[in-house]
DNA sequence: TGACAGGAAAATA
DNA sequence: TATTTTCCTGTC
């Protein structure tokens, strides 16, 4: 299963490495994406998308929906600088990237490992869980492993859990697959804005950062608005606007309207990679 | 080795 | 309701 997808305004590796996922491999000059029940390998060749799945086939359409293909960029970009002065050049240095459409289940999990956690961290974790608990799927790029299942997420030993070094987070993950399983986070998905964000908030271990995560990365809101600390940085040094996480996350929606999201992942990709972070190019 | 990075929840004012 | 404190793992 592959094929080609032409593409205008797209970078593959800056969609991928913006901070929105965390579990992409790169072999022979191939980004490796686990996706459900799948593997997809993508490389871009300028203005053409190369892809193969592997495992469960995935059609064109869903490659183009993960990847944020079908968004119209200039659209959104047009709307985002006439709305914001100044935000031209942000958008001009970030140019390519595109807000995925992940896996809900997947999503919530790895935001809530990110608490108060560098991106390495993270991956390590995410990669030790889908190795103890995901399937394996066997590519011509070597073995990939699923996200796992909620249902063999509670097989998991206490050992095999503490493995993962959760920390403080440790409770909140044992909590979340107890209570929550795939098909209760796809309901969340269907709910209006404010509803998705409430039944988020209900969930230990998700605060609003990570809420407009879920929300923006696999939900389907393009307006929701992930404060962390290089959004932070990042309005304060551009737009002067500091303050709460809670009150930064407003006033970004406020500025920046429905396609907020995409503005998030410009300032974060921009000040990321002038303060020489990891995940920059 | 001690300072620092990184959000949510609980405690406190 | 707003602010402070506590919680863990890892890097430099």
């Amino acid at each position: 299963m592959q094929g080609k997808i032409p593409i205008v305004h797209f970078s593959l590796e800056r969609t991928l490495k913006c901070g929105q996922t965390f579990r992409v491999f790169e072999k022979d000059g191939w980004f490796l994406y686990p996706y459900g029940n799948s593997v997809v390998a993508l490389k871009q060749n300028g203005n053409t998308l190369e892809y193969k799945v592997f495992g469960v086939p995935l059609s064109e359409e869903a490659v183009r929906n993960l990847l944020g293909l079908n968004d119209d960029i200039e659209t959104i970009n047009n709307e985002l600088a006439q709305r914001v002065s100044g935000f031209a050049k942000v958008i001009d240095k970030t140019l390519g990237i595109r807000i995925m459409r992940q896996v809900p289940f997947e999503t919530t999990v790895s935001f809530m490992f990110s608490v108060q956690s560098a991106i390495p961290l993270i991956r390590r974790r995410l990669n030790v869980l889908s190795e103890l608990a995901g399937e394996k799927i066997d590519t011509p790029f070597g073995a990939f492993y699923t996200f796992p299942e909620s249902r063999n997420l509670r097989k998991l030993s206490d050992s095999e859990v503490q493995s993962l070094k959760l920390g403080f987070r440790e409770k909140w993950f044992r909590e979340f697959i107890e209570r929550y399983d795939e098909n209760a986070l796809t309901e969340v998905s269907r709910m209006p804005f404010s509803e998705k964000e409430r039944a988020l908030l209900k969930i230990k271990g998700v605060g609003i950062k990570v809420a407009h995560c879920i929300m923006l990365f696999s939900m389907n809101e393009l307006s929701a608005f992930p404060v962390d600390v290089w959004i932070k940085r990042g309005m304060e040094e551009l737009f002067s606007v500091k303050g709460t996480t809670k009150k930064v996350t407003e006033k970004g929606r406020e500025m920046f309207g429905k396609y907020a999201g995409y503005a998030q992942e410009y300032i974060y990709y921009y000040i990321r990679k002038r303060r020489g972070a990891e995940g920059g190019t």
